[in-house]
DNA sequence: GATCTATGTAAGATATTGGTTACATACTCG
DNA sequence: CGAGTATGTAACCAATATCTTACATAGATC
């Protein structure tokens, strides 16, 4: 998954993946698309992209045309959304039993005058 | 987005993340850990973190508590949600009409043998 | 076969990451 | 105040990432 998630960490690789979404591109196609960067550096994007998993290859007489693949990103997805969702069942549940291990040890109950406590 | 999704692109971040997922834990708590690596290390990758929006601190004496901040996942689970369930939605409609774009120019019919073709 | 065309790979420069050890700070406690 | 505890930062290093340019290779075309 670790690959998965740094590949898609990468603006440019995010780009390519939403342009190999629905349909396969070229790697030139692709390449032109990205006209501030010289065309092995998305050839090497592409490979990137190949090796985590998040696209396939298929050659095509002279080309090599890449297409989008959904299992790529399985893991991530499913890590993000047990992360975000999940996470949201468990800060409410938390929240309703007041269970926050607020004041853990010392209990700063206004003893000094606290400078910066809580820079809220 | 690149930020939190660079920063979760990590394993000893993620393994963070979800320790202070439900509850506030305080940075030598969290370096406890993880035994293999050093507490400045836990600690950078704490910072990259608190940077990257995925968790916020709070200075209660001595220590400082980090605590998990949904928000900062929120693009980032964005994009792969609508990458993933979205994505599926174009693949089956396009697969329905079978609109995907095949032989896009010269189209291998049964001309030479085709060695390494298609690698499925 | 000679020559395009499409594309990957090698080599190298530079920036960024992720770790380590040493050190600086700041709060706590007796 | 002085020792001890918790934690961040600085300095450094090795490994990676990400570009660029130059080159290699394979299929297409005439």
């Amino acid at each position: 998954m670790d690959e998965a998630l740094r590949a898609v960490a990468d603006p440019t690789r995010r780009a390519i993946l939403r342009l190999v979404r629905d349909g396969e591109l070229a790697a030139g196609e692709i390449a032109g698309h990205f006209p501030s960067m010289s065309r092995p550096a998305v050839s090497q994007h592409l490979k990137a992209l190949t090796d985590s998993g998040l696209v396939e290859v298929r050659a095509d007489g002279n080309r090599r045309l890449y297409r989008w693949r959904r299992e790529g990103l399985r893991d991530a997805a499913a890590f993000l959304d047990e992360m975000w969702s999940d996470g949201l069942a468990r800060l409410k549940a938390a929240a309703e039993r007041e269970e926050w291990p607020e004041r853990t040890r010392s209990g700063r109950t206004s003893r000094g005058p606290q400078r910066k406590e809580t820079p809220t």
